[in-house]
DNA sequence: ACTACCCGCGAAACCGCTTTCACGAACCAA
DNA sequence: TTGGTTCGTGAAAGCGGTTTCGCGGGTAGT
């Protein structure tokens, strides 16, 4: 498939004057090769314009250089930038790195899928998943020593290496600034309960409701989907139940737009009648009117975090799970 | 790396009492293969389940299956869910055909970055490249003989196969649109110029305006970059040279949304004063009030239409450029 | 019956790099 | 001087498939 001809470690062994294997144990690093005769090497390499042929390299040592990054196809890849930004994340690190990002858009329920086989097959040195709704796959990847890292906390607290945001810490300020704001009922439009960082921001929720010493009754929660439909949907919820609603929490900025949509056709617009805090700080929060005061995530650092704690991994470095601090974005919606 | 060691064609060849030749032949649906023998390979590898080493197979063979999805990171991926999809149709299409994406987001400028290197030195089957500025690269790499898809027209008449949305004939409509509705002043804002798609979408502008028997003055067109911020400035722009504009067309949605924010913010609100078109039916189309009238593309399709496109070379099947259609989306702003 | 072909199949070379193994030289201690 | 190390190095054996080459047997032609 090469056009050229491209010059082998027989040909940079024979112009430098060495054997293969001291060429190849230049190119890897191997510090035990006398300096002059490396040189010699590299500068064989310099001159015949070599590069590793890193399929061979791959079957030779068993590691491709190739890391997958799967995607649930469940996903809303479809309408949400969220995804694609932290891939390209997780991409830049890689490749900085000397890697390459393998993109599987699949579903990932079943433990013997392609996915599943692909992984376990030995043709990518590691995995990056993004959430989850169960473990079960990434546990058995894991007990097959395949690294891994998965963007966005896991369910069970096996000690998989993990990288996400603060999504407690998110949903507490923002309700704790609609409080402050002098919000009295203060509704929550969660996301997808199914993925822990719904969780979560549900806990950040009810942590400043019980700081400020009284607990929300059930119905001001509402389960969501993380929908633009789900938003509006569960704001007219909200609205029913309590006309006197003041402040609403979305999980995110989609279903935060949608609430805000019905507020505006029932008479109860936000933000002088009903405050709205979402989360994520997508563009949308920017370009909505009016503008949406939301918990900012920094989704490249989340890809980029993500890559590196693979490339730790990789080389057998400590890690531990990292996660990334939220800030609240004030504009026009509280 | 592989967990348990997996069976081999030597296994294989083995159990079914034959060659390992003739085990690859099996394998790789060579027919000149004794139906019997190739029975019994197929059963020791059902039995075995034998997986296929890849990257063996690769060095061997020198082909990968693997393709490259390469993406200037000068474009928006960090903001526009667009690319996002049009990436995981392609996947989708690959993985259905037995290989695998690789995706790249690097510069694309020049002949000798790591991209470039990367692509000739034949660690992919082939690269389908996401819209450009130039078509230097991707003509040298062509005449390397590496299997190309564009997704999005290319610069120069090459005949480099691509896949693209009839810009042409969305703009037209667009701007047909408009002027059914009664609009006497029709602007435009163009996206990123250096682009083909944002010609192609002026020309369908300008078409409709020359069926309509007058040309638009200069001033009426507005050279943007497809950002929300280009949008407002250049509405803003409008307004001071036209008071009296009363449609405007923007070459993508989030430009449009711009100015309709500035419409609104000038006392000539859409669409009573002012009719938007948008152009891509994005997410922000259906959430925004008014709703976006807009030209809806088929971005999934887009890229499956890659995808197709990349396979059929591969298999040296006879193809030709594909334009996918648009279609007309009416709701509130036109 | 004898030569001329064709066909199915296995032996073996090969893809290009990595890694083990063992050898000779240099170094150290006794 | 001698035995034991250590160190740099090359030969060679893989890694797991693919592909060429040629052999033996069957078919066909005369």
């Amino acid at each position: 498939m090469a056009p050229l001809a491209r010059p082998t470690y027989a040909v940079i062994a024979k112009t430098a004057g060495v054997s293969e294997a001291t060429v190849s144990r230049v190119l890897n690093g191997d510090e035990s090769v006398h300096p002059d005769r490396a040189q010699r090497v590299r500068e064989a390499v310099e001159e015949l314009g070599y590069k590793k042929n890193r399929v061979a390299s791959a079957l030779a040592s068993g590691r491709t250089g190739l890391i997958a990054v799967v995607i649930d196809d469940e996903l809303s890849v479809f309408s949400d930038p969220f995804w694609g930004t932290v891939t390209s994340g997780v991409s830049r690190v890689l490749q900085e790195n000397g890697l390459h990002t393998v993109l599987m858009v699949a579903p990932v329920g079943t433990l013997d899928g392609g996915v599943a086989h692909y992984l376990k097959s030995g043709e990518v040195d590691g995995a990056i998943f993004f959430v989850l709704h169960s473990d079960t796959l990434v546990n058995h990847l894991k007990n097959q020593g395949l690294p891994l890292v998965i963007t966005g906390t896991p369910h069970s607290n096996a000690d998989i290496p993990f990288v996400d945001t603060d999504n407690f810490g998110g949903a507490y300020a923002a309700t704790k600034h609609l409080m402050n704001q002098g919000c009295k009922k203060v509704g929550i439009i969660t996301g997808d309960i199914g993925t822990t960082a719904a969780k979560q921001r549900l806990d950040g929720y009810m942590q400043a409701h019980r700081e400020s010493g009284s607990l929300p009754p059930k119905s001001l929660v509402c389960e969501g989907d993380y929908s633009f439909e789900s938003g509006k949907k569960h704001a007219q919820t909200l609205l029913k139940n309590h006309p006197d609603i003041d402040g609403i929490f979305a999980s995110n900025d989609l279903m935060a737009m949608g609430a805000i949509t019905v507020l505006e056709a029932a008479g109860r617009p936000c933000p002088s009648h009903v405050r709205v805090v979402g989360f994520d700080d997508a563009l949308i929060a920017q370009t909505s009117r009016p503008a949406l005061t939301t918990i900012r995530q920094d989704v490249v650092a989340l890809g980029e975090a993500a890559g590196s704690l693979m490339i730790a991994q990789l080389n057998g470095q400590e890690f531990e799970p990292i996660i990334l601090p939220t800030e609240l974005v004030i504009r026009e919606s509280a």
